[in-house]
DNA sequence: ACCAGTTCCTGGCAGC
DNA sequence: TGCTGCCAGGAACTGG
């Protein structure tokens, strides 16, 4: 499942891939990922060229030289292929584009949670999706993430989970980062000390960091444009990891559901206060 | 305003 | 072998 370390690695890849070309031609087979419809998406795509090419949490931002932005979700099973040469679309591919030196950006996504849009340049500042993004966790300073999680009720994990409080986190790294900081994943933040917060801060840092340099996690099907898995999966300590013997202590992992998700800790390690 | 629960979607796998 | 049913989860939505 794509978070920020896999988004990032996508969106590095693209930069080495697709930056400057031009849109000649584009497929499009219309599904529930498409947020805009195929005429706009047309009109909008070709004959431009890819000028830039972002991230924002977990979404993927392609600024074209008319200023627009192409913005992509991968949700759970989306990816973004590059092919050197034209291919059959595949069963769960939703978009194909032919750029002029005959290469190709194809976006799949199995299970449909993802989102395909783009947003005129004029519309960009108004448009909600980027801007209820909390900060992004790489840049975001130690006082303001304490400051920031002072304010907030609940449980870390539902917190770091929240795409609108911090941004780019999603189940596998909220848990590495809580295994990390010692920090039991049901504890309310009301209740983390100053200190315990700058624990966080610092293991989520260094968790993203890692992965980020590992490829991202390849758990499910991620790949990355070129069709690489990740390999940070191999170092999970908690994720994936239920009843296995603790890298720390060696107690048996625990598997939990909060909010509907799989959270995974070890008992012993990460105890509430 | 806030939080918990539900929904979307498909492939993979366990169990019979 | 083939069928059924459950599980994975990001984010939008619903209901209390």
């Amino acid at each position: 499942m794509p978070e920020l370390p896999e988004v990032e690695t996508i969106v590095r890849g693209l930069r080495k891939t697709v930056l400057s070309k031009k849109i000649k031609s584009l497929k499009i087979f219309p599904s529930r990922v498409l947020h805009s419809s195929p005429a706009f998406l047309k009109r909008n795509l070709l004959r431009q060229r890819i000028q830039e090419i972002n991230r924002r949490g977990k979404n993927i931002i392609i600024k074209l030289s008319s200023g627009d932005l192409l913005v992509i979700h991968l949700g759970m099973t989306g990816n973004l292929f590059y092919l050197n040469r034209p291919a059959f679309m595949g069963k769960h591919d939703h978009i194909d584009l032919e750029f002029s030196d005959r290469t190709h950006l194809r976006y799949g996504d199995i299970r449909k949670f993802g989102k395909f849009k783009l947003i005129k340049s004029s519309q960009a500042i108004k448009e909600g999706v980027l801007k209820t993004l909390g900060p992004e966790p790489l840049e975001i300073s130690r006082d303001d993430f304490v400051q920031l999680l002072q304010k907030k009720k609940g449980r870390i994990k539902s917190v770091l989970l929240n795409q609108s409080i911090i941004a780019g986190i999603g189940n596998i790294y909220a848990d590495e980062a809580l295994f990390e900081a010692k920090l039991h994943p049901l504890q309310k933040v009301s209740d983390i000390s100053r200190n315990g917060l700058i624990k966080l801060h610092q293991a989520i840092q260094k968790i993203l960091r890692k992965a980020i340099k590992a490829g991202g996690s390849s758990v499910d099907n991620y790949r990355d444009v070129e069709g690489e898995p990740g390999f940070f999966q191999f170092y999970h300590k908690v994720y994936g990891r239920e009843g296995e013997p603790c890298k720390r202590c060696g107690t048996k992992i625990k598997r939990i559901i909060i909010n509907q998700r799989s959270t995974h800790f070890c008992p012993k390690c990460q105890k509430k206060n």
